[in-house]
DNA sequence: CAGCATAATGAGAATGAGTCTGATTTGCAT
DNA sequence: ATGCAAATCAGACTCATTCTCATTATGCTG
């Protein structure tokens, strides 16, 4: 595997200790997409939730995953991104930092993560310039992945 | 107001020229679409432009729409912009930079643009040190616009 | 200029992500 | 243990976007 796991306080512990101090009670559905949130790194759709879920034996109503999926983004305690294929995606949102953007391959539609301090930088500072509060930002990289460039060329 | 109009070669021009040469013939409802988003410097959804159309008694079909925005937006001639909302934007694309990105209203669903140099320089230079040949971008800063937030005070 | 091949267009059906509804189950305070 | 409100679920529903296919229009050719 990759780093050393240092699951000390893991999302999941901090996420449902943030949904118990705001007065939520605990469900089956939530723990159990909160748990797989926790296990995945990318980015899932919707979709993709709903169908691991099912696969794990856990099947959980749609109208869950969408209600629980937008009570994490509102608490902030999962990131929505929208890379324009027209699906939402979700991905943790750890408050440590951590932050990260994507890199959409517009042949395959493959996603992939990357990160750079410089950037996050000029964003904040942007970011203070403007009329606007903003609390959160999103980029979005287009382009082709290695495969896709290979194979037009 | 912002700058000189220095419309020596419209987006309009510049983009029906480049249809020509690709050899796509010309046609009224792709003609009164590029027109409309020539006219318009924000981005605007399929179905603004189809309502817009409407009105200005030149009805367009809907799969139209989509279809030339779809061309448009291969050709580089618009861009396609995805705030989050569940619907896509979009606006003319122009070929000498006047690069813009976007804040978004989370509270009312206000768009507004921004721009900034330093923020296009941390992408270009990330991209280049990525897998991808990365050949756009999109950034997008969610938060709230001034009043949203003179409202929630 | 007429005729043709084919690109462009349009109306409406089909798709699919996401939302809403109303009934049922479950957590938890008492 | 009991009751009430929160959580869950199935399925109906909405609405942006795409697909289909018949019709119209463009631009070339003779």
């Amino acid at each position: 595997m990759a780093g050393t796991r240092a699951t000390r306080t893991s999302w999941r512990e901090h996420t449902l200790a943030t949904l118990a101090d705001a007065g939520y009670r605990r469900g089956g559905a939530r723990n159990a997409v909160v748990e797989l949130l926790d296990r995945e790194d990318c980015a899932l759709t919707a979709q993709e939730i709903d169908d691991r879920l099912r696969a794990d034996g856990r099947g959980v109503g749609r109208a869950s995953v969408y209600r629980i999926l937008e009570l994490l983004t509102e608490l902030r305690l999962v990131q929505r991104i929208d890379v324009g294929q027209g699906v939402a995606r979700y991905e943790r949102h750890l408050p440590d930092g951590d932050h990260h953007h994507h890199l959409v391959c517009d042949s395959c539609g493959q996603i992939e993560p990357f990160e750079d301090p410089a950037l996050e930088q000029a964003i904040e500072r942007v970011s203070r310039t403007l009329s606007f509060a903003v609390d959160d930002h999103d980029v979005v990289l287009h382009g082709a992945c290695s495969d896709c460039r290979d194979a037009a060329a």
